[in-house]
DNA sequence: TAGCATGTAAAGTGCTCGTTGTACTTTACC
DNA sequence: GGTAAAGTACAACGAGCACTTTACATGCTA
């Protein structure tokens, strides 16, 4: 993966490059939106010129593929990476509460990569029509599955240790999600209470889900 | 309110002109976006010449600025009105889940007009920091806010007859409206079981807030 | 019926952007 | 060190856009 949108590339093409034109067009897309960011942004942003990033990507579209690809992957390997970190250890019923808590704590704390991530699935979102349906798709294969995948399996654990009582453990990986990332106020802007939402719906998640 | 970016209007200009031009342009703005969707396209799906439409507005942005307003506060409204006609006629705590079910199923039933709005917020959303951040917490004010109030009194009545258990009825508002929309797959395409995902999110809720 | 504000039509202005061609310089590898 | 590919700077092209200007049509009001 990461080929499709690339340059047939007879010769060989600079590996560093190719990195740093991905990472400037992520920083560029997430903020600017696909429409407004320009290839002049974005190469001032990389450190090349223009005509190097059209050495590497066929044209603007095959970039934002790549780069939807590239973030979606590194982001969903972290958030997998936390779900075993904090739900690994969980050996009775008594302690889900604050290991989902610890869990969603850190899986929402914004690091610098992760918000341009995010703001960058929101450009995806804002434009699934205009940009083929196939990278919508392929950014939830590469990144949500793999994270409600994770969360579902440990869910679908502790049903069966009897600890919870869930007949779809996909839904219940969901709604935990929405339940957790849950805020008032308009999307965006993170109110200061933060952990107390999150503890508030990680409570009616195990309540919801009690066996 | 919607008078915000009007012209100085020194003469009267025409009612149904202005109301053509926002219909028009709610329709372009939601399925095109602000950047993409151009005077020229607002005004050939509105029926005017591009020259009216500055003659109504001052430009673009306070067009798109008063498109948002007029949607939210039609969708807002149409959506209090979906509690009233579901919610207040709950006379035990063994109505509330259906009660939930029949007004989450009609809130979701994507009519062609909530659609289009549906769309445009989620380009406001994804524009939120090209366009004011006034124009979001306008809209915010105009349309969610209000809905969440209507669904946090309903809450908290019930809780005060101890059919539910709840002590912050504001975020189980916002529990409730995260619960009934969640689905699988990426957002945007509703799948074939959306009422049985709503029937199991209100589910959750239920148990969650229970007595 | 005269007058005037509003709407329409079409062309024009100035700008930005995606993309490509070209000539030159740098880098990697034998 | 030489060679071929990769990168850079720069200009150009063509398209599309927001917005304006100008000239003309239309309908209401006096």
């Amino acid at each position: 993966m990461g080929d499709d949108g690339d340059r047939p590339a007879s010769g060989r093409l600079r590996a560093d490059k190719r990195a740093a034109i991905v990472a400037g067009a992520l920083e560029v897309f997430a903020s600017d939106g696909y429409v407004r960011a320009s290839i002049g942004a974005i190469a001032e942003a990389s450190g090349v010129s223009t005509r190097t990033i059209y050495k590497h990507f066929a044209d603007k579209s095959a970039l934002f593929d790549a780069v939807v690809a590239a973030s979606a992957g590194r982001v969903a390997e972290a958030e997998v990476e936390l779900v075993e970190r904090h739900l690994d250890g969980v050996a009775g019923a008594a302690e889900i509460g604050p290991a989902l808590v610890g869990f969603a704590v850190a899986w929402l704390r914004g690091s610098a990569e992760s918000a341009a991530h995010r703001a960058l699935i929101g450009q995806v979102r804002a434009e699934a029509a205009h940009l083929g349906s196939d990278v919508v798709a392929a950014w939830w294969a590469a990144g949500p599955v793999r994270v409600q995948r994770a969360l579902a399996d440990r869910l679908a654990q502790w049903s069966a240790a009897g600890w919870l009582r869930i007949d779809d453990a996909d839904r219940a990986a969901v709604h935990l999600g929405r339940l957790v990332s849950a805020t008032p106020g308009p999307p965006g802007a993170a109110p200061p209470d933060r952990d107390a939402w999150i503890v508030a719906g990680v409570d009616v998640f195990v309540r919801g889900y009690r066996a």
